[in-house]
DNA sequence: CACTAATGCTGAATCGGTTCAGCAGTGATA
DNA sequence: TATCACTGCTGAACCGATTCAGCATTAGTG
């Protein structure tokens, strides 16, 4: 820990007042009429000297510590919504700011006393993200900040809000079946209810495009979101006779279990099922043959979210949604003739 | 943005001073003999006052601000990755600290200037990540300040390290098989080069066991860590008329291509042959049959890390090496009679 | 009763950057 | 010569918690 350069040392070497040297490196210089001369004397006393100004005294006068909090309540547990935090941190990057990242593990008690630490550490902001985007009860100490909502929606709608466009998200993933010819036994995996802004928005976009080309699901079914549950249900379906011309999952996970029932069953993608599915993981990309999938923009939602904490969201309509970027890829074909 | 209460207020409002008022709150009323009855006052002018001391003015006065900055390359492009920020944020909050999450990107400008400002932030420490283990160059500056290397180590060794422990891993891996009774036909597939240490030592512990066991690897099938790869490669292999007994993939992302070229050709896992892999991300449960891999304990590495900073860590014997659990699925079977 | 010791508390300086009020000095104007 | 405007700069208070030095008051001792 070297010790560290003071405005004081500054002024001190370029034989000036703190006063001074502080108008000179924060560039306000024109405002109080500083000689030329004098200005570079300060400036060049500051590079020798390796000046840095120290955060906590300036925060201390101006209540300003350019730093965010980020709290979420486990993002752990879902790899790919990673991306919230990386685009909210490289978001506020570009802005100078800093965040700190908590997790509350939903945990109210944890979270009251993590709010109680990051207000005593006067943050400028807070980002409330959840992994799965719902409704959430934000704490009430919140209210008093500048908060924004990240893949999460206030019951109320009291605070800006950014969530994924789920229903225009549905009715591609119908579009894309649809553009290729598909009309009838298009079967849905997943249940609809599970989580639930997702799960509701996704099926009701789904469905207003179908009906929209003149048709409609021939059936769900019904299972968790997991590659183990959806392998076992949509097996079951196929054995029952199910013929899917093709399948929309409710994510990749489930899509997972789907491709692994179709191809234990000598069923070929796309000849004989076309599949499309949600989230757009790493594994989308990775399955044989490569899987459409309407992609989750965790990075762009975080964007957003800090665009919003930087020119007063509250300004802004909200909740805004962000586009879910359509993936095309191998696993979807035309019909059987 | 609710007005802050502050030592004064609670002083004023417990009919005593700001002094007597911090003896009382920050527990050192034994050293100072307060009053019992003072302190009670002090006490419930707190609690009524709601008052919660500003962490800036504190770490002014006492240059320690209870944060730790979490450095990482690009944690976000590797998904399960994210358990290094996860674990060392949930390891700090045990012990009071909250976490500056920053990436740099690989740039090392952009990582002079974070440097820069998390030092004029204060922090208390420094977390160094590498997203996959390798030997990295810390800046200059982060050798006066405490610092300790998350998944990755100093050339010099300079600074505490805490990587895992990838040459047991091998062994362990190798011994899985061995205990199910393969000795030959065991091929490793994956370039053991591509990646400076979990290549190398992972496939030196390997051969190791083998070599104890009085055996050698059949051969090795290179290719980069990807599904694709993975699945060109190894299914070339297989078409030459390649018939391994069991296959050590250096990753679970190998494994992948591994499990879609044998499925592609018909033959089964683990009765024709067997497969364990490395690294146990969420796609080892989820492939059919679930896959045998060697988890990278990347929160019990960030507990590490933060362990070792807040207990003086230069006394530590460095690098720490954590084990890596290996996770028995059922893609592991007995070898062909 | 003078003196010491213990008890219980307070004032003021400090950390370092910010900001307001204001003051020399110079030249121009009346 | 007095007044004014303008240029160029400085001193000191301030943000809020910490911490040292020290001061009343009471109790105990010779």
């Amino acid at each position: 820990m070297r010790d560290r350069v003071t405005l004081q040392d500054v002024a001190d070497q370029a034989r000036t007042s703190k006063t001074t040297a502080h108008y000179v490196l924060t560039g306000q210089d024109q405002k109080l009429r500083i000689a030329e001369e004098t200005r570079r004397r300060v400036l060049r006393a500051a590079t020798e000297l390796r000046y840095r100004p120290n955060l906590m005294a300036k925060g201390l006068r101006t209540q300003v510590t350019r730093s965010i909090a980020f709290i979420s309540d486990t993002v752990a547990t879902e790899a790919y919504a990673g991306n919230l935090v990386y685009g909210a941190i490289a978001a506020a990057a570009e802005h100078g700011y800093l965040l700190f990242v908590c997790e509350t593990g939903g945990d109210p008690e944890l979270e009251a006393s993590l709010i109680g630490d990051l207000a005593s550490r006067h943050v400028d902001a807070y980002v409330y993200a959840s992994l799965f985007t719902r409704e959430v009860q934000i704490p009430a100490e919140l209210h008093f900040e500048r908060t924004v909502l990240l893949n999460c929606l206030a019951a109320d709608n009291s605070s800006p809000a950014v969530i994924p466009d789920e229903r225009q998200a549905g009715r591609d993933a119908a579009c894309a079946l649809l553009d290729r010819g598909h009309r009838r036994a298009i079967w849905l995996v997943g249940e609809p209810g599970e989580q639930v802004l997702a799960g509701a928005q996704r099926t009701e976009g789904i469905r207003q495009a179908l009906s929209d080309a003149g048709t409609e699901l021939a059936g769900t079914v019904d299972c968790k979101w997991w590659p183990e549950p959806a392998y076992e249900q949509f097996g079951a379906f196929l054995d029952d006779g199910g013929d899917p011309s093709a399948v929309i999952c409710l994510n990749d996970r489930v899509a997972l279990g789907v491709y692994q029932a179709l191809k234990a069953r000598g069923r070929s993608i796309p000849t004989d099922v076309s599949v499309v599915s949600f989230d757009d993981s790493d594994l989308a990309a990775w399955l044989q043959p490569p899987l459409s999938s309407i992609a989750l923009p965790h990075r762009q939602m975080a964007a957003e979210a800090i665009r919003l904490l930087m020119t007063d969201g509250a300004l802004a309509e909200h909740p805004v949604h962000v586009a879910m970027p359509v993936r095309l890829r191998e696993s979807i074909g035309p019909p059987r003739s």
